[in-house]
This record gives C-alpha cells, sequence and structure tokens, in this order.
DNA sequence: GCCGTTTTCGGCCCGACTGTTTTCAGTCG
C-alpha cells in the first residue's frame, strides 16, 4: 500500500519544517502520517474511486495534503519534500536515533562540520569539533558519544516475547522489596505491542534511593546510564534499556496512565481534560492549581467522564469515542483460552528436539487447559520431516488410544495436522485422510513471493477444500524478518467468512494475524483462533502474546473458538 | 495545515531535563 510511504513523505517534511522553525504544521503533516499509517484503506483505492474530495473525507488531510498525495500517485515524488531534501541531504533518518541529537542539531552539523551520517558525526565528535560549536557543549559532545555507542549496542525494537519473561523476572525482584508499596510495568509492554524499545517500570516507595540502587545492581545489568532522585536508567546485556521511576502515591494513577501510553492516546486524554477546564498530566488531574484526581487510572478516565481503557486499546485509533458511547469491547483474557490447536510433536520429528503427545498434553493440562491439538507437518515439509500419510493414520490410532487415559481426567487430545498449501492451492495430504482428523490446518510454507492474483487464488482454493477448517498464519509476515504475502485482505475476509474458514491469530514471532487485520476480521464476523504454533512444551506459554495481540485488536471472547468448551469447538469445524 | 454541538478564525498536550544564549530552545517520552 502507498498509504506507509506517503505518510513517511509527511513525517519527513514535519521534520524539515521543523527545523525551519516552522510553529504547528509540522503537527498538522504529522497528524495526516498517523492517520495514513492506520487506515484500513488504501489511499490510491480512496482516490481512484471517490478522487480528491474521497481524500480529503480522510482525517487530518485537506487541501494542501490531497495534493500531495495526489502528486505522490501520479509521479512517485512530492516536489515539495524533494526540495527540503535538496537543501539538507543527510541520513536524518539514522542521525536522529541518536539520543539527543534532533532535527535541529542536525542541520547545524551538516551546515558547520558537513556530518552527513553517523560516521560522520562520531568522527566529529571524537575530534572535539562538536563542543566548540556555538549551542553544543562538553556535556552535548559526550552525550552524543554515549548515543553512538547506545546505538551499537542496541537491538533497537525487540519482539515481545524474546523480552517479557526478563521484564517479569525483574519486576518480581522488585515487588519483593519491603521499600516497594506499589509497582507496574508501565510503557509499550503494558499495551501488548509486538516489538518494545525499553521496559519501564513505575514505584512508589517510601524508601527510593534504596530501590534504586537495588536496580542498578541487578543481573544482566550492563551499564547505568544514570540514577536521579525519582529515576534510574539501564542498559541490559540482552541490547536493551529498562528504566525505573518512583512517583508519589497521590500520582500514581495518573503516572501510570501517563508512562503507559500511548503518546497519541494522551494527547487525546489531555484535550478531554482542556475540554472539561482541567488539565491531565503525570502528576494528576487537575483543576486550578488543585489535585483533583490521579491515584488510580480508574480515577483519572472517571473524573475525564470515561470507563476505564484496558492499556492495549490505547492508541487512539477510536478507544475514546467507543469509551464515550459506552462501546468498549469486552476483551478476551488468558483465562478464556481452554486449547491450543496448532502444537508440533515429535512424531515429526523422532530424532529432534520436539516434545511427545504426552508430554505436550501435561503442560497443557498445567497450564489450566481442558485439551490439546496435535497438528504435526504433513507430507512436503522436509525440513520437519513432515508425516506421510500413513503415518498420520498412525498418529491418529495412538491418540485414539491416548485419549482412554485421559478422559478420567477431563482432557482431551485432538488430532490435526498442519497441512501445507501447494503452489495450486491443492492440500498435500488426500481428502480420504484428512477427513479421519478432528480438524485441519493449512498454511503456506514455500513459493511466498507470488502475485497478488496468483496467491489469492491459490489461499481461496484451500480455504474451499471442505476439509479445511483453518488458515495458520494467515498474511506470511514474521514481525522484523518478513512483509506479509502478496495478498488482498478484504477479500480474504470475505472466502473465509463464506467457507467458515477460521483464521489463526499465530503466537510466535509471527504474531499473525497482526492487531489491525484482528479488528477488521472481527468486524466482519470472522472467527480466529489464538494458536501457539509451539515445537517445544515451553511454547506453549506463548500464547499470552497471541492474546495480547487479539487484545488489541479489539478482540471478544465470543470472537476466539478456543475460548469454547471442547465439544462447542468441535462443532466450529467442516 | 487542519479543524469546529461553545469557534469558518484562533487555536493546536504537558512536563522534565539539559545546556547555555541566565530566559529559553531543543529534545524526549
Amino acid at each position: 500500500m502507498k498509504n506507509q510511504e506517503i505518510a513517511k513523505i509527511f513525517n519527513d517534511i514535519a521534520r524539515f519544517l521543523r527545523i525551519d522553525g516552522v510553529a504547528f504544521k509540522p503537527y498538522a503533516y504529522e497528524r495526516a502520517a498517523i492517520s495514513l499509517e492506520t487506515l484500513k484503506d488504501d489511499v490510491a483505492q480512496i482516490y481512484i474511486a471517490g478522487g480528491r474530495k474521497a481524500l480529503e473525507e480522510i482525517e487530518g488531510i485537506g487541501k494542501a495534503m490531497s495534493d500531495h498525495i495526489e502528486e505522490y500517485l501520479k509521479t512517485g515524488k512530492v516536489q515539495f519534500h524533494e526540495e527540503f531534501k535538496k537543501g539538507l541531504p543527510v541520513d536524518m533518518d539514522a542521525l536522529t536515533r541518536v539520543e539527543g541529537m534532533g532535527p535541529k542539531k542536525v542541520k547545524v552539523l551538516y551546515q558547520k562540520l558537513g556530518v552527513k551520517n553517523l560516521k560522520d558525526l562520531e568522527r566529529a565528535a571524537k575530534k572535539h569539533q562538536i563542543a566548540p560549536l556555538f549551542g553544543f557543549g562538553e556535556t552535548t559532545e559526550k552525550n552524543i558519544l554515549q548515543g553512538l555507542e547506545f546505538l551499537k549496542t542496541s537491538k533497537g525494537r525487540v519482539l515481545i516475547s524474546d523480552i517479557k519473561p526478563a521484564a517479569m523476572a525483574v519486576l518480581k525482584k522488585l515487588q519483593a522489596l519491603k521499600e516497594v508499596e506499589k509497582i507496574s510495568i508501565a510503557g509499550s509492554l503494558r499495551r501488548g505491542k509486538e516489538t518494545i524499545g525499553d521496559v519501564d517500570f513505575l514505584v512508589v516507595s517510601n524508601n527510593p534511593k534504596k530501590v534504586m540502587d537495588f536496580f542498578v545492581k541487578l543481573p544482566g545489568v550492563e551499564k547505568i546510564w544514570g540514577q536521579g532522585g525519582t529515576k534510574a536508567s539501564v542498559h541490559m546485556k540482552g541490547g536493551y534499556d529498562m528504566d525505573l521511576r518512583v512517583v508519589p502515591e497521590k500520582s500514581y494513577g495518573s503516572a501510570l496512565q501517563y508512562f503507559t501510553g500511548s503518546q497519541a492516546h494522551n494527547i487525546t486524554t489531555r484535550k478531554i481534560a482542556i475540554d472539561k477546564g482541567l488539565k491531565l498530566s503525570e502528576w494528576g488531574i487537575f483543576r486550578g492549581s488543585k489535585q483533583i484526581s490521579g491515584k488510580t487510572e480508574e480515577d483519572v478516565y472517571k473524573a475525564l467522564g470515561l470507563p476505564y481503557i484496558a492499556p492495549e486499546l490505547r492508541e487512539d485509533q477510536g478507544e475514546i469515542d467507543a469509551a464515550l458511547q459506552g462501546k468498549l469491547p469486552k476483551l478476551v483474557e488468558l483465562k478464556d483460552i481452554k486449547g491450543d490447536l496448532h502444537v508440533h510433536s515429535n512424531w515429526s520429528e523422532p530424532d529432534g528436539e520436539k516434545d511427545s503427545i504426552e508430554v505436550l498434553a501435561k503442560k497443557a493440562m498445567e497450564l489450566g487447559y481442558e485439551y490439546i491439538g496435535i497438528s504435526d507437518h504433513t507430507n512436503d515439509l522436509n525440513v520437519e520431516k513432515g508425516l506421510n500419510e500413513k503415518e498420520l493414520l498412525q498418529e491418529n490410532a495412538y491418540i485414539k488410544k491416548l485419549n482412554k487415559k485421559y478422559k478420567k481426567k477431563n482432557f482431551r487430545i485432538l488430532h490435526g495436522c498442519e497441512a501445507n498449501i501447494r503452489k495450486d492451492g491443492s492440500i498435500d495430504v488426500k481428502d480420504a485422510v484428512l477427513e479421519k482428523l478432528d480438524y485441519v490446518i493449512v498454511g503456506i510454507h514455500s513459493l511466498n513471493k507470488m502475485e497478488k492474483k496468483e496467491m489469492m487464488a491459490r489461499i481461496e482454493k484451500a480455504m474451499r477444500n471442505p476439509h479445511v477448517d483453518i488458515f495458520a498464519h494467515p498474511t506470511g509476515r514474521i514481525v522484523g524478518a518478513r512483509d506479509e504475502y502478496q495478498i488482498d485482505f478484504d477479500n480474504m475476509l470475505q472466502i473465509a467468512k463464506e467457507t467458515r474458514t477460521i483464521l489463526e491469530i499465530n503466537s510466535s514471532s509471527r504474531l499473525d494475524l497482526r492487531d489491525l487485520y484482528i479488528r477488521r476480521a472481527k468486524a466482519e464476523g470472522v472467527k480466529m483462533i489464538i494458536n501457539t504454533d509451539a515445537h517445544k512444551k515451553e511454547q506453549l506459554g506463548f500464547m499470552e502474546y497471541g492474546v495480547a495481540q487479539a487484545r488489541r485488536g479489539w478482540a471478544e471472547k465470543s470472537d476466539i473458538i478456543n475460548t469454547l468448551s471442547v465439544e462447542e469447538l468441535l462443532k466450529q469445524f467442516k
């Protein structure tokens, strides 16, 4: 989609305008960029269908913005943007990634020292050319070097499942301190975002110094960026930062609300406060200089005339309007999940690291599940020694036998498979065999670079197979590693609806469907299932990340079929 | 540049920190 490309240009323009000291316009360009980024339709299609008039109906898009969009769609460029670039030919993205470097400093360093990229910046800082410059100084130069150092050790944004276990371990240790009265994780981790920049802890304490001393000496701390009266900041060996802030108890709620974000959500809540003659900050809600709220998050939202809004919804994506109208979804929860149907066993790799069906079942029972579904790969998947049809039937017989044992434990093992969708849309297992299984998952595992039309025909054919129940990782994206296939998601939803195919929310590093797609699937009434795609018993624990993604997609219990009892679940399958 | 059940003109979120120009600009979250 062109949406993201144009959004990037608008963000760029905003930055250039800021450099020139233009007031307010940058804000308008940023708003337009956010609006495009989160738009569900392709802006090119909108333009084709409704012309400029349709463009101007988009939130934050007026006459000038629609000029730019039209120009980009016709020529692939925006002249207004090109002019700016000519005036400041630097790697702005990289340079502003250095902590403390903003657009204006970038401009000064380019004009005075010819700094165009990170290498130039490092050279200039090491030669002490920066400190003498007007508006800079010794500390700024030192901070730039430190910022460059951090960039080298930083992994950037980290996948949530790579960081949350470590964050929870730290949380537990802090919780155990008697000096800690209240504590919570904040930031994007609390909102359940798929990638996390850094981990934020918020604390109420009767002895902040002691808590912070403990924090900076935690195992895994590689470097202490800073430690003050109310804030400590450290860099971890894992390549990410953790921040700890101590706040007064009377501001705990407003601070938690503030540090949880998102920034866009905060801006909107603060505007609501202004409309009510109030002022919202991390310190509380104020009427004049008098604090009227702030001890808990519930209080803060209440003072704004809103019900509590779950962190996963706080992205300024319509949650405030929904809250005002009393139409917030009742989000699905981890405890609603009754089983996991995308699990691989050692049947498909006897000598590998996978666990036996019995071990997986035991783990599922420990998680409080009522069922587990074994879905090994099939014929085509040589990498994972996919089961052939004979083996699949043997596995089926074995599971039937096992189930007799589990019956008195009120637990059931379901038998499925993760079959492969071939190039032509056919399935790599015969219908006669598929028919014997409790359910059938299909997925694309090769030839994922097909043209959109071909790819959609392939997917449609697979979903129309009368035995196919679940479409695994439907868009093919892998967070931070691979973009989605060339697909038409609206079309996919229509086919899923028509064929009653259930779309998977895969909890592994795929996180596919992603949040915005989940929301669209829900809107179309397409059912989904949250699976882990576990290849080891520990990975059954990934479920929480799929649930977080589902919640970010506004999904309710009724949208997710593995919240059903086993009898009801089986009725969902063809 | 965009927007509007208090506005078609006058607003655009808020506070902390840093360095330095000692009153405020730049940056961050």
